[in-house]
DNA sequence: ACGATAAGGAACCAATCGGTACAATACACA
DNA sequence: TGTGTATTGTACCGATTGGTTCCTTATCGT
């Protein structure tokens, strides 16, 4: 009935997570964007409403991607030590950078920008956050060395893992030496003894 | 010999960091700049040249004033348990929190923001940071219940910790619940013993 | 008192910001 | 093969960005 859109929401969407991935929320000109997805003001406007539209929608890919991995590898039964879950975790983290990606989590940049004063964005931060929270608390109760700790004790325990992942990330971006970041995860590991 | 300034320069940078912690680097316009600082273009170019060099006052400010003030708690002999001193550190950011300051900490939204692009505010950034490091480190020195660390284990354990503070106000500039700030405060106190 | 000098203030600058309007275009369906 | 319709692309928009220019004003040293 009707032209059809000539490119695939989802590539486009893709695309876009990794403009604001590495510039920031505020850091991502609409140029910025236009040229990194490869598509046109019309285009894009039709397509996502707005920039803040659009991030949001990246927000939720971040989330079902990123997130969802980090979330599996926290529940994967294949690591039956919960506590080596959570290790891996930090570790990867740590690898990504050593790998030359010094762009963070995707999240734990919008936390400390545009969080600050959007509720909106604030609240899809928080999701996301909340669910590698979750995960991690899975993976304590499933580390013996742990057993003692009940469900709020776990919960707990996994705030402050949460807060450790978010520093680590962010110290990440801000290009601080790998040195500090590895004893950053080996404290982690260390800690959960 | 010629006029003299009719403002004080410190109390000039003192309002410029309250306006850069509230907004961010990028955040604060030349605008909010002007009004909070209460003085025009023409003096503020004169005497900072631009806004980044102001910035990077501002950050010299923040590191001699509110960090400073951090390694004097973690080396303060008053406190002789070092651990309690750390303690401390962590239980004041989140009572800056339950006071209503949700600003977070200056140079963890710097490290998320524009350290990732520029290096002069990134070394500014890690300096602080690394005063901070420095600090948990004198504190761990004088904690009983880290006597079997060596100062290489007492370092790594500080990066760990300097990570956690990052996280932790990080997560507290955007918004995140008190419940879960305070578990991550708890978490560390019980970490340390 | 006076001249040198620097601060103060406002007008102005180009560049860029996110966003819009609209005409040209290309496709699906009859 | 038309015809309607949604997409596309470009030109344009006002607002705002950080930064400069320059005239006025004030104050110091002599």
């Amino acid at each position: 009935m009707a032209r059809p859109r000539s490119f695939d929401t989802d590539v486009a969407i893709e695309k876009a997570m990794n403009v604001f991935w590495t510039h920031g929320y505020e850091g991502a000109s609409l140029p910025d964007l236009l040229d990194g997805m490869g598509l046109t003001r019309g285009s894009l406007y039709k397509a996502f409403t707005d920039k803040k539209s659009l991030f949001l929608k990246v927000l939720q890919h971040y989330e079902a991607q990123a997130v969802q991995s980090g979330v599996a590898l926290l529940t994967d039964p294949a690591i039956p030590n919960g506590a080596d879950r959570i290790r891996a975790m930090f570790t990867s983290a740590y690898q990504a950078v050593t790998d030359g990606d010094q762009r963070g989590c995707l999240l734990c940049t919008a936390a400390a920008g545009p969080s600050a004063y959007d509720a909106e964005i604030a609240a899809a931060v928080e999701k996301g956050l909340s669910e590698l929270r979750d995960g991690m608390a899975v993976a304590l109760a499933a580390s013996p060395a742990h057993s003692d700790l009940d469900e709020a004790g776990r919960r707990g325990l996994a705030d402050m893992l949460i807060a450790q992942y978010v520093g680590l990330r962010t110290m990440a971006r801000a290009r601080v030496s790998n040195e500090t970041l590895k004893n950053a995860v080996r404290g982690v590991g260390v800690m959960l003894n």
